[in-house]
This record gives structure tokens, C-alpha cells and sequence, in this order.
DNA sequence: GCAAAAGTGTTAACTGTACACCCATGA
DNA sequence: TCATGGGTGTACAGTTAACACTTTTGC
């Protein structure tokens, strides 16, 4: 098993993972510690990511990992990019848990990121293998991480408000009830800028992609707003042939 | 030299590029055909692609790629994706290809992939390296391809009508004056179906990224189309910007 | 009754779409 | 004079954008 390991793992490719989650206010990204005897370590976050091996191919890695180290598993992940600089994994710090961690410690890595969207309440997770710590962070307190992971944050970030402007986005981040002010909230936390309310209802019930349900809020201190859900059907029509945009 | 060159070459990574033309008439795609000894590889067309060296970085490797096989240098190349299925240099006629080039023939490649749109007309590809011809070949010819290229063409080919919906393109495709027939022809070709002359006239007039010059075509046996060249600055912001979409 | 968020309608400007005929040129 | 592609306008429908007040609930 551990020969096993040894002989496939693959020293200059690895994958990241940024997974976004959104708890009804603020855009949250998953973010790990790793282990570490010295305390210049212990601050040190990162996005979940590790060596590929020579028998998987990249999407079984990207899972694979995202699992190992976070718990997580069954995400939709898609590719976003390929990292090379020389120099990503040259801070000093990362050199130092590098050289505590890695076969070959000055290997030059190229690592392949991915994305997600979760629902931040249906998963738990749970530190595992070298994570030391799983938590969620608002996307617009994180200053600094590991390696050139700042980067590829930025990157999905940038990816996930590309995407808003071509497709529906909400399903995978809300759970299965929610509210259309929730869903208002979010399309605000993504574009970074406030949208006017009656506008984007009659939006997103002009596309059919909600429905309303029989069922409102209860013990909310102000008129309780009803639980609408996503129209399946209609909503993967539009993430497959993204809106009617340019008339083309 | 060589000891260089085989200390620093990266048996794990390559890159390929997609490099798309266009004729007036045509979406063409550059390919090379390999050196090859025997007279299965004959008919091979490939992306042009190799390794990569570990002391450059992507985007470097694939313009240093790009120009040793096809010449071609200065071109603005972006990346498309990473490709690492198990299997993708696993054809029959790869691997004698592979068996004959490389030090380490079976070894696992994950290939990144680019893609540039130029002007047809100001290139002129010459085959080195272990390319024996660079061909411009129409897109919807092409049938089948080494390794996993078809796929990651197909990649090439999505990435380009997904962008059309969002920014305006033709700049680099087209030389510096062109008709609007031939910016319409190029909109039909990249989205497989016919426009209304009219409205995309009136479209592209409005968005004033193009402006008319006091210059007609010559010889033509019908009557002569006034060349228009890009408004750059218009053109960039919406490059930069995208269209106002979804209204958001 | 007060604070908090839900919910609702109208208008004006703009954009997309469908559609058909005359024009300038070379041969 | 004919074949070829260039060039033009209008009307209807749908979409976006700006804007303010009433409702329902818990406390």
C-alpha cells in the first residue's frame, strides 16, 4: 500500500480546490491548516490540494483529495485553470513545510484548480490526513494563503462571477427551500454590488427557474417571506445553453 | 546544450495549442504532421505541443512550443484546460510515435492546453522541430487527430463560441481593414449558423466598435463593400468588460 | 406601536427580431 | 444586361431600469 503510494504518486502535479459556500450573508470559501511542529506554520491556510497519482486522472484527483483532506465527497468539481509559475511554492514559509512534507521538496509543481459550489449546511467537514483544520472563510477576509493560492482563489472568484452573467447560479450554494431575498443576497455577495429587489424577482419568475411553495417562514420577527424552490427542468436548460445574451 | 536541455525537460507536462484562422470563408485550425520513419504515422496530423522545460513557465512553454514546431511567435495565447485522462496518448499509432521520440515513452503526460485566434493572413508557418508540415485545415474537415486532440480541439472550438457570446471578437483574426460582410461571415462561421445582415450591421455600429473608413474595395464584380477597422478602445473595454448581459 | 424585511406596479427607454428592395460594379 | 454581393429602414415585441409605499410578523 504505502509502495504503492510511493510508485505512483506523481511529484510535479498536483491539484487545488476552491469550494464556495454561502451561508445567507457572506460568500465563504473552504480553507485547511496544515500540520505543523513550528508555530510559523500555525496561520498558514490554504486551499485543499495535493500530488496527483500516476493512476487517476485529474478529476479522480481533484475528488480524491478534496475528500482525504476536508471529508468532503460527492462535489461537483470542474476544472478552472493550470498553475506553472516558477516561483509558486517558493515562499519561505511553504518551502519549510515542503521540505517537512514532500519526497522531493524543490520538484517544480504545476497544480490543476477546481471549483465548487456547496450548500455549507449539507456538508460537515472534517480534518483529515494532513489538514490539521477545516473552516470556512468569508472570501473578503482572506488576505493571505499558502503558496499561489491566493491566485487561483482569485481566479475562481472571478470564474463564479463570469458564470453569473451567462447561467442561472444558486442551486448547488442554497438549500432546496429558500427564499427569493436569499437568493437576491447571494447574486449581490457574487457581483459585489446591490441589485434592486422587484427587478430581480420578476426575473428570475420571468425565466420560471423558481417556483412558489405553500410554505412560508415562521418565528422571523418581520412579514414572513414564502420558500420558493428551484424548476429543475428549466434551470439546467439555462445552465446548459446560458441566457440569450448577445442575440446570437 | 543537450545536457541542458535534458536536465531541465519535464517528461510529465506538455502544452498544446489551438490556434484558430480564419480565410474569409472558413474557421481553420493550424496542425502539424510529425517526422515519422514509417508510413502508418504519415497521415497523423496533430496541435502542435510538446514538453515542457522546468525552468519556463506555462504560458512561455507554450509560445516557445508554438514557434519552435510552426514558427509562429508574438501571438496572444490563453490557457483552455488541463487534460490528463489516463489514456490519451495510448493509441496504437501514438505510442510507435512516442517509442520513437521520447526518453520515457509510457510515462503519464498531463498536457495544458491554449488557444489563440490570428490573422491568416500575417503568418506564415514554416515546420521544424519534428514537425514535417504546418497545414491551416478547415475545421469541419478534420476528423480525427493524434492523441486526445480532437477532444481538447473540440475544447478549443466551445471556448471560442462561448466567448463570442460575451466579447466582441475578431480583432485578431481579421486584418486591420475588412468589410462587415467578412466580420458578419466570421460571426457564422464561429456560431454555425446564418445572421441578418441588417441587424448585425446596426449591432455593431451601435456598440461603435467598428468605424467606417473612406476606402472601398477594388475589382470586385458587384458593387464594392466599404472597409471598416476596429475602434481598439471600444473594442478593449468590451473585451475587458463583456456585454451588459443579464443586467447585472 | 415599532422595527424589520416582504411584497408589489408602472412607465419610459432601449434592444432584439423579422422582413424586402434598390445599388454599384465587372464581365 | 445580368449576376453578385453591398447597403438600407421600419414596426412590433420584449426587456431593462428607475422608482416608493403597504403588509405582516415578533417583540
Amino acid at each position: 500500500m504505502m509502495n504503492d503510494y510511493l510508485q505512483n504518486l506523481n511529484e510535479g502535479i498536483s491539484v487545488d480546490c476552491v469550494i464556495f459556500g454561502f451561508d445567507f450573508d457572506q460568500l465563504k470559501v473552504l480553507l485547511i491548516q496544515r500540520e505543523s511542529s513550528n508555530s510559523i506554520n500555525e496561520s498558514q491556510f490554504s486551499l485543499p490540494g495535493d500530488l496527483i497519482f500516476n493512476n487517476e486522472n485529474l478529476d479522480q484527483a481533484a475528488n480524491r483529495v478534496l475528500k482525504e483532506l476536508t471529508g468532503l465527497e460527492n462535489i461537483f468539481l470542474e476544472q478552472i485553470g493550470a498553475f506553472g509559475d516558477l516561483d509558486r511554492l517558493s515562499k519561505k514559509e511553504d518551502r519549510e513545510w515542503l521540505e517537512s512534507i514532500r519526497k522531493q521538496p524543490d520538484a517544480r509543481v504545476v497544480t490543476i484548480a477546481y471549483y465548487a459550489l456547496v450548500n455549507i449546511h449539507s456538508f460537515d467537514p472534517k480534518p483529515s490526513n494532513f489538514a490539521k483544520t477545516v473552516t470556512w472563510q468569508p472570501i473578503d477576509e482572506i488576505k493571505t494563503l499558502a503558496f499561489d493560492h491566493m491566485r487561483i482563489l482569485n481566479q475562481g472568484r472571478q470564474y463564479l462571477q463570469s458564470k453569473l452573467k451567462t447561467q442561472p447560479i444558486g442551486f448547488n450554494l442554497l438549500p432546496k427551500k429558500f427564499t427569493l431575498s436569499q437568493l437576491n443576497k447571494l447574486y449581490e455577495v457574487i457581483i459585489g454590488k446591490t441589485l434592486d429587489k422587484r427587478n430581480f424577482r420578476r426575473k428570475m419568475i420571468n425565466l420560471k427557474i423558481v417556483k412558489k411553495l405553500d410554505e412560508k417562514q415562521e418565528g422571523v420577527p418581520h412579514k414572513p417571506s414564502s420558500f420558493y424552490q428551484f424548476n429543475k427542468k428549466n434551470y439546467d436548460k439555462l445552465v446548459k445553453d446560458g441566457y440569450d445574451n448577445f442575440g446570437f
